[in-house]
DNA sequence: GATAAAAACAAACAGACTGTATGTTTGTTT
DNA sequence: AAACAAACATACAGTCTGTTTGTTTTTATC
């Protein structure tokens, strides 16, 4: 005999996981809600209680995906002062998070269609754009970035090219991550010299 | 009495208007194919005749769009001899060339979905990112960016920064266009300085 | 110029999926 | 333990996609 909350939590928790891997894997037009209660373990009618309708479902996959992408970019980060290398860290970080395919199909190519653009990108903001955000206007007001560029424009951007770079493969090779890592150092420090 | 491939050809042409616009204005998912027929004047048998399914019209209308901007970039454009403004001038007529929240849909936030991440990057190869590769390797040659960067990844990372700042909106407002500008400019100069 | 063939189109159909409505089981409260 | 509520399962209605079958219009051939 299990508590209420507990039946309902153990069905939450495996519809989204098994969601999550399906999406994934197949994309979200290609998954089925049939296909996700089977895997799941439950019958359609549980995932239409606990979720509104299939983007909802898709939802929850999305913001447990971002917790995971954050917390594995946060994790074990030795404090460095410099701002300018803390930047550079995180882009570094961020690329080799998103080293799975199914990550990227989740986040990058299903989620902005099926959540729409903008509701997507606020997710964006409040995680990996934000700390992008807030890393540029430290390191401006220390000096280390050129203070006139608009910090939201650049931050904004900065993320589209990190996204960019890991949609076209080059997180998945030694070659391609090297080849990154130069480019984000390159342009970041390019930027220092305008400063 | 008209002839066949007239009349073949007017069909097709009247379904990928009508897909465009709907597509564009609803997203693809939202868009039915009894809509997209009824649109164009034609039965969705039409429809079938000229496409092998829904996705195959998607992608001629991708395919309409990309030549639609590609145009629009390379109208009136005036013969620079110095390489890196030619960069920045490309940037600048990319975004005012995608400020239309139509072409945003369809080539930003549905084709991944849709035609796959891979293909419709493969189409963006093909053209702007394309011409952002040629003028960077043109740039290198000339001495005007570091030599040292991949130039695939750098044309790839710049073609996502550009894409993430239409879809963040900054396109649409004089106060964003003139953020994004100074950012595009910053990158490009502060990339020279390190040649 | 009549007729057979083919292309373009329309209508009807089958299968699948989404979301809802109804019913049943399991847990909770009094 | 009786009444209630939450969680879940099943059945159903409507819509969409892609296919098949039928009809009209053009083209080729005699």
């Amino acid at each position: 005999m299990k508590t209420n909350s507990q039946r309902s939590e153990d069905s939450r928790r495996a519809l989204v996981a098994a969601a999550r891997d399906l999406f994934g894997a197949q994309g979200y037009g290609a998954t089925s809600t049939p296909a996700i209660a089977t895997a799941a373990g439950v019958s359609r009618g549980a995932l239409y209680h606990h979720f509104a309708d299939k983007a909802a479902l898709f939802s929850a996959v999305v913001q447990a995906e971002y917790s995971r992408v954050e917390d594995e970019i946060e994790h074990d980060t030795d404090p460095i002062s410099d701002t300018l290398e803390l930047l550079i860290e995180g882009g570094e970080r961020f690329i080799s998070a998103m080293n799975d395919p199914a990550s990227r199909q989740i986040l990058m190519v299903d989620g902005p269609a099926i959540l729409g653009a903008q509701q997507l990108l606020a997710f964006d903001r409040q995680t990996t754009s934000g700390s992008l955000l807030a890393g540029i206007t430290a390191a401006q007001a220390q000096g280390r970035l050129p203070a006139d560029i608009p910090p939201d424009a650049l931050a904004s951007m900065m993320s589209g090219a990190y996204d960019r770079a890991v949609l076209d493969g080059f997180g998945e090779t030694d070659e391609g991550r090297l080849a990154i890592l130069h480019a984000i150092r390159s342009l970041w420090f390019g930027l220092s010299k305008l400063a």
